[in-house]
DNA sequence: CGCCAGTTTGACAGCCATCAATGGGGGTGG
DNA sequence: CCACCCCCATTGATGGCTGTCAAACTGGCG
């Protein structure tokens, strides 16, 4: 982990590629905070539960962040996902002990302290009004996730994980995206074994809906009201 | 549906029986907020899409209300169950279309609109950051949800699905609660089918987990430790 | 009494978790 | 440079679980 400053940030942020206007005014907020943000550089695979120290919320402003859990069985379960410009609240004496961690090569965090983010409404106002509709979005991506773990199928759980994935990651209709995690990683976060998210991505590659180039470089073809038992 | 006032309320919320003190800071917060705040009293299977109108956010005061969707299939997935004191955001211009439905005899429900939201933060400061910690507990309570529906086998899902239920419902170990829905409820909420629901839940019965006065109260007995595979 | 919604149980086919094995790619050390 | 290892992804085989269809039972209500 290495600390950067606001004035390295967009030597850096700027470089990511495709940002979506919504991006950009997260960029625009970060900014705006002045010191009470703290920036944070990480590397694949770092242990980032440090982030939760001091409460408040926290950003991501490129990379991916998993929000996990240990079970008692030794199952890792992922509970969120978190890509760039996604907030997350960061809840300190939370008897679930959860834990952060970077699955892309490289990921930037913004947080702000518990301390600094209740003193907010009354020195910035219409930041704090950021900060509330951020955090009524997160309310409406764990809502997503949870449409997505309810269908019955296998090949609709994934089929519709995708495409909420592509949706996020490209304004571009049926662009090609690098997709910020594993299988196993994308197993633990629906709910299925390793083995039937691969047979169920193999499955929409040869119905046509998704295309894969690597792996990890996934398309998706508007097919998918083609195939009715997808929905 | 039916208006009522802010002095009617205690005459409608105080009999509610085995009230938290986490609770009553809602009550308090409801009278905290005078004029701004608009109650409603609704019966059984009351639609209550109107509640999002205004935008804001909305609270329970008794009773419990359903958010669900109904998808392309014609299936209802609940994607949240919201009861006594929990709070839930209204998103107006969500392209997602949700409903709001009552599933108890009778349900108090309260909100605030946009407009007082984002006025509150310099007239009321202290009441903004209570607004603040409980959207944080709508994003835990979501949370535990995709915890719930990411357990592989339907008995796991179901005995930590009445759990979390139990835990909310009472601070009494091992008291039998009021189930606040249906078998079909739980059905849409968790993702399985309406026979599995009651398969499962005879399962745990026969094993001890729950018992059965009827079939919607129910009491947890903590024998989930004796039985490792239900963890 | 008949109707209806909710709950439960049975039977069965299809799906999925599990175990097992293979292949590919990136890294390290010889 | 090559061998080796490890992680990741994929495919196969199989038993067990679950969705689906069907039917019976309950309690409430007109």
């Amino acid at each position: 982990m290495e600390r950067i400053s606001l004035a390295k940030l967009s030597a850096t942020v700027e470089l990511a590629p495709g940002r979506s206007p919504a991006y950009e005014t997260v960029v625009n907020f970060t900014h705006e905070l002045g010191t009470a943000v703290t920036l944070a550089r990480w590397e694949r695979a770092d242990c980032c539960d440090s982030i939760v120290e001091s409460g408040g919320i926290g950003w991501v402003l490129s990379g991916t962040v998993l929000k996990s859990v240990i079970l008692e069985s030794g199952q890792r379960r992922i509970v969120d996902l978190m890509m760039r410009g996604d907030f997350f609240s960061l809840q300190r004496d939370d008897p679930r002990v959860f834990s952060f961690e970077i699955s892309t090569d490289e990921a930037v965090t913004a947080r702000i302290a518990h301390r600094d983010l209740i003193s907010l409404p009354v020195s910035q106002p219409d930041l704090y009004r950021f900060v509330h509709e951020r955090t009524c979005e997160t309310i409406s991506r764990l809502e997503n996730h949870i449409l997505v773990q309810g269908r019955t199928r296998s090949a609709q759980k994934i089929a519709s994980y995708l495409s909420l994935l592509c949706t996020h990651l490209s304004e571009e209709e049926g662009a090609a995206v690098e997709l910020p995690m594993s299988r196993y990683d994308i197993a633990d976060h629906v709910g299925i074994a390793v083995e039937t998210v691969s047979r169920a991505i193999t499955d929409l590659r040869r119905r046509g809906v998704v295309e894969l180039e690597t792996p990890r470089s996934l398309a998706m073809r508007q097919a998918q009201k083609l195939h009715p038992d997808l929905t």
